[in-house]
DNA sequence: CCGACTACCTGCCCGC
DNA sequence: TGCGGGCAGGTAGTCG
């Protein structure tokens, strides 16, 4: 499911229930997703309060007050679900786990009290399995393999057309390949490269040196590009994500950005840029589905 | 150093 | 109805 959006909104969803909350206890239903999971990794997180729930790129960043940091991915296919119980549904002596229907590929159970006492539970579900879950200490996050060369965010003011220009100069790789690489945009996948190139009337074929001008300055289409980028991951986030198959948010509602795709996975169907009308395409970049309208995306 | 390709894994959808 | 092939939002490792 998840680009930058749909994580962002997983956050969201998380962040209410997690922060300040105690985790009781760590369930790991098996010994690996993706990766193994850390060494000690249920001692290092059972008994620590939330500090807060964050986001780097496509990462979740859940801050503990032992100065640990749990580094998680939701690889393709991965959601967290909330159960949380009423106050005083729990009655001493209870197991927190006899109410949650687990279904089979639920694999992470956080079981969390609250400062109130009210008991929660967060649980990771992920079939294909390649989402995964690191640690590390805070102090030590920025220079983790998995984010150190990693690229700006494409929210907020840190994305500029100059940040662009200077990683596409003199750059033969096709521009859709350019705006994948998350050591440039952090955050961007196959659905919201696909969907800002068709605002910016711009090819996916396109060489992505061809945006940059000589001097190394960014040329207007480029200028056009960087600011449909960051407007299509806003209205992203507004609308709560893409629900795409199965995915759902925490709370089991879906976001509804892929009612608004005017690119991604229409092939066929016809191009929604006024006086244009002609059908979608679809083809295939480094082993991944463009969909583009070769009418007017130049 | 780069870019292209493959592997990882399950489920769904389509055509035969 | 069943089955095989293709495809899916991701990253990391390998190879040229």
């Amino acid at each position: 499911m998840p680009e930058l959006p749909e994580v962002e909104t997983v956050r969201r969803g998380l962040a209410p229930v997690m922060e300040g909350a105690t985790v009781s206890r760590l369930e790991l239903r098996r010994r690996d997703l993706r990766f193994p999971f850390p060494d000690q990794f249920a001692e290092n997180v059972e008994g620590q309060e939330i500090v807060s729930v964050g986001r780097r790129a496509k990462y979740l960043l859940v801050d503990l007050a032992n100065g640990q940091v749990i580094i998680m991915h939701l690889g393709m296919s991965g959601s967290y679900r909330i159960e949380e119980d009423a106050h005083g549904d729990i009655t001493p002596g209870t197991f927190h786990h006899e109410k949650t229907r687990l279904s089979a590929h639920d694999h992470v159970t956080f079981h969390l009290v609250k400062p109130s006492g009210q008991t929660a539970r967060v649980i990771y579900n992920d079939p294909r399995r390649f989402g995964f879950m690191l640690m590390c200490r805070r102090t030590e996050l920025a220079d983790h393999p998995t984010f150190k060369g990693m690229g700006v965010e494409p929210v907020g003011n840190a994305l500029t057309p100059e940040i662009l220009a200077t990683a596409m100069a003199g750059k033969a790789t096709p521009l859709k390949s350019a705006l994948l690489d998350q050591r440039v945009i952090a955050g961007l996948g196959n659905i919201y490269v696909c969907e800002a190139l068709w605002r910016s009337h711009i090819s996916p074929k396109r060489k992505a040196g061809s945006l940059v001008k000589k001097s190394g300055n960014p040329t207007d289409r480029l200028i056009v590009l960087e600011s449909h980028i960051r407007d299509v991951i806003a209205d992203a986030i507004k609308a709560g994500g893409s629900s795409l198959r199965d995915h759902a948010q925490t709370d089991g509602s879906l976001g509804y950005f892929q009612h608004s795709f005017a690119a991604y996975d229409r092939e066929g169907e016809p191009c929604r840029h006024d006086e244009c009308g002609k059908p979608i395409k679809r083809i295939v970049q480094s082993g991944r589905s463009t969909f583009y309208c070769p009418s007017c995306q130049r």
